[in-house]
DNA sequence: AAGTTGACGGATG
DNA sequence: TCATCCGCCAACT
């Protein structure tokens, strides 16, 4: 592997596409993925500037707490949260991820 | 060209 | 358990 070089952006997008419907990941998980673990910050930075139009699942990432990393009363932030709802995700009053109905293990992280 | 930013994560207090 | 700090480094200005 020569060219590390990357295009790092494309290479993330393409990691969040592989997470399952229902299904959600973590940053930090992401960035594993994509070939380059512990930037989570990029997969955020990278997410943060999706290109328009793109296909990408951007709402299955939250952070390692299972929270939506977004301001509550942000746009994105209640878009991401009404969008995990409809793919089964659950959250407690507390804006956490109680369960989902992803059932691949990969994705299984114990949140709360 | 150089400094700042950041949809994080982990360690620490 | 919660709050704060530090480090990672590409992208942005």
């Amino acid at each position: 592997m020569a060219k590390n070089n990357s295009q790092l952006y494309p290479r993330i997008y393409k990691s969040v596409n592989r997470i399952p419907h229902g299904c959600v990941a973590t940053y930090g998980q992401v960035a594993e993925m994509a070939g380059i673990p512990g930037h989570a910050r990029l997969v955020g930075y990278a997410l943060h500037n999706l290109p328009d139009g793109s296909t990408v699942p951007w709402h299955r990432v939250v952070n390692r707490n299972g929270r939506i990393s977004l301001p509550p009363d942000s746009f994105s932030g209640s878009l991401q949260k009404a969008l995990l709802e409809s793919e089964g995700v659950v959250f407690d009053s507390n804006g956490a991820i109680i369960s989902t109905s992803c059932r691949h293990a990969l994705y299984r992280k114990n949140f709360r």
